[in-house]
DNA sequence: GCAACGTTTGCATATTTGCGCAAATATTTG
DNA sequence: CAAATATTTGCGCAAATATGCAAACGTTGC
């Protein structure tokens, strides 16, 4: 298993693994529409610096999409790749390496 | 979304979301039969006291399971179990809530 | 230009976390 | 029982992380 994509899944894997940013993500995947961070606020117990850093790490790691909008960023979840990155995790896991 | 589900969700990625964690579980990952500790240090830049500590942590999460086999102690990755956690999540990351 | 709004950043702080080492524990084997 | 082997735990430390507050920044609208 190649270290550096240890390292990858691991990193997204620490980026999910954290309550209030995983709070984020659930609320993010009830919005059909983009949302500011002002509105994202409210689902966790952190300020607004808080989540502006918050979201700045599932940016980093391509769980979320960044849009400007005017004064806003809206933030949408990329729904698509982390469930793909997920599956492909737990095939991995599932799967035996078979050595007679 | 309930809060004690965001927070068992949160801790196995988090116990995941390790380097040297996530270099044991792909080590196991490998093997058809239970493994000792010993055995598992050489696969992560750690000391036995520290994959100790490791394997504690993925052991409270369920991730892995363990033997008690003489004086040594084996672990098996609880595959089917980590791989489910994983799809539910990546499942419930891609559905999106309907309000009209 | 200026005030309002949404967001980010610098700073300080408290907490958590990963680590190695050495000692303790448990179990087998001579 | 003593030595060897495998693992856990206490301790101390360094690095990482999460957080709030206040200030800075960028954009809109008057």
């Amino acid at each position: 298993m190649n270290e550096v994509d240890v390292k990858e899944a691991a990193s997204l894997l620490k980026a999910l693994g954290e309550f209030n940013r995983l709070s984020l993500v659930y609320r993010l995947c009830e919005c059909k529409t983009p949302q500011n961070a002002m509105c994202l606020c409210e689902c966790c117990s952190v300020d607004a610096s808080g989540v502006s850093r918050h979201l700045k790490v599932l940016a980093q790691e391509g769980v979320v999409s960044v849009e400007q909008r005017g004064r806003e960023r809206t933030y949408s979840l990329n729904r698509a790749f982390v469930a793909s990155r997920l599956r492909v995790l737990a095939d991995k896991i599932e799967a035996q390496k078979e050595e007679p």
